[in-house]
DNA sequence: GGCAGCCCATAATTTTTTGTTATGGTGAGC
DNA sequence: GCTCACCATAACAAAAAATTATGGGCTGCC
């Protein structure tokens, strides 16, 4: 029995005719004619009375007309059910940022997935950029911003900008007086302050690190960027941060920021979500907002 | 969007992969691709997350599933529902219908079942009325037409139809000549020739005689109402019928009937059936057609 | 009571849809 | 980097549905 059928059994019934259902279907009357044989074959008892005049259901063509017409009803339904909740995303949608980007993107996105899907309850979870990965593939969170270009198994990941690293010292230390650049080897042999292992500019800088054969000298590892620039800012070290990071906000003051060239250092920065499950609507709303704000953003200037 | 659609996604979903669904539902592989695809552009989204090792379904895909499930069923059980409704009654079925009624009804009655139904193997029981009930209650015939406007206890009935009693006399009897009417307290006085306690109308004329302070004159109990007709005929007593009954038949000549009055007596008759276990199918089929006739029969103005 | 008109059934044919085999591309895991 | 499992695509074959043409039956009207 198909739902064509139930159709064609509707229109015949409402109009009493087989042709003049037909004429409003838009099919040719033996079409209709062969449907109803078949439907009575598959039901097994006839469905309408033939007269010389039209037709007329029998007590079961009445039946099967009214339960024919719910189920004609429901399945046109369908399509837009499933349209609508495509249409309204809602309900929960989680979104991992590392700290050293969140200021710049959380407070408008937030804003901006409000006004654009009220509906959509959004948690934001800031943490440490060496926990995003294992968040995202744990489920913990739908997506999150991740550093580092090449994508880690069972991630999908969209390329969000890419951003240069720069040696943070504080206002008026020797080896940034004066310079407007400095070079990497210059950097790996200053007593250091960073991040330990799986987070923020760390791994890029240790990957430096060892294609250039030196031996890092970090004098402190301390998981939390603003305290590590507070340190800096104190002259207890030097560290490595984007250079966008190591100008935003007040805590800026009392430090500077200079490029490191030959080679530059850059790190990707991409936007992962899980590659063996999709994002629930809510999330994909998210997403697709959190690119446009952080390639607005990109375009701004305000990144590279 | 078609049934056969939902009903493949529901298979892709299940398995969680083309290649397993395609197995399981014996068809090829590309078919559901094509089919999947096609779903996916008429609702506009995608349905299912692909991966390497599979297909997942989306939010969209799996509120899909929830409602196809429902589909699908629905439309299974449709041709069973419809069949259940025409195709299915066959098998035995029981009536009993009273003597004095069986004549203008059972002829009908059986060759209308056998038109409609022909897979119903009706059976039907004549006999005298005071039967009935028991026999409904028993479960020895699945209905019956009883008289009396109380429901009994464990039976439902449906009412058919309300007659009128009639005094039966000899043709030139002399209580009757030239008489349209006779009252009761007259009829009771008669010798009267009825059938036995539970049966027919004696119930009905008991109940007059009670209510009128009046003793019955029952000169012979018979419990077979052409044999009733025929004594009276003879000249051995009188005896009430329902006119109706009174007149029918060939047994009618040498016979006058008229309306009793002041009071009036009726009787109702109803269509009983035992109210604590269902009808079959075949019973309830032959149930609607039973009331169905008889229906046509009080609108024949045969009745009242 | 025959003829015309309307309506459904059937047959033959064409068009459309559905399904199949063969094959290419892609991501995951070793 | 190679292999394997899986889905997508293309070309082709089969099946289903639709169309045109035509026949037969029942009304209702001359």
């Amino acid at each position: 029995m198909d739902i064509r059928q139930l159709r064609y059994f509707l229109g015949i019934v409402e109009h009493g005719s087989l042709t003049k259902a037909a004429e409003a279907l838009r099919v040719a009357q033996p079409a209709l004619s062969l449907h109803l044989k078949r439907l009575e074959e598959e039901i097994g008892c006839p469905l309408v009375h033939r007269t010389a005049r039209g037709v007329v259901p029998t007590q079961s063509g009445q039946r099967l007309a009214i339960r024919a017409a719910m189920l004609v009803e429901q399945m046109a339904g369908l399509r837009d059910e499933i349209r609508g909740l495509e249409a309204a995303p809602s309900g929960p949608a989680v979104i991992g940022i590392p700290t050293s980007l969140g200021s710049m993107l959380t407070v408008p996105l937030v804003l901006d997935v409000r006004r654009r899907y009220p509906a959509i309850r959004l948690r934001v979870v800031e943490g440490l950029s060496g926990h995003m990965l294992e968040w995202v593939s744990s489920g913990e969170v739908d997506m999150a911003l991740v550093f580092g270009s090449e994508p880690p198994p069972g991630l999908a990941t969209r390329f969000v900008a890419r951003e240069r690293l720069g040696l943070v010292a504080a206002e008026g230390a020797e080896v940034v007086v004066g310079r407007h650049s400095i070079d990497l080897a210059s950097v790996l042999n200053l007593p250091l302050i960073l991040p330990g292992q799986p987070h923020g500019v760390r791994a890029e800088v240790d990957r430096a690190a060892a294609a250039a054969g030196i031996d890092l000298n970090v004098v402190m590892e301390i998981d939390a960027l603003e305290q590590i620039k507070a340190l800096v800012a104190e002259g207890a070290g030097f560290t490595v941060l984007s250079e966008r990071y190591a100008r935003a906000g007040q805590e800026a003051k009392g430090l500077v920021c200079i490029p490191i060239v030959s080679p530059e250092i850059e790190r990707t920065i991409s936007l992962a979500h899980a590659s063996d499950r999709p994002l629930s609507i809510a999330a994909k709303a998210v997403h697709a907002i959190a690119l446009d704000q952080l390639g607005r953003l990109t375009k701004d200037g305000r990144w590279m």
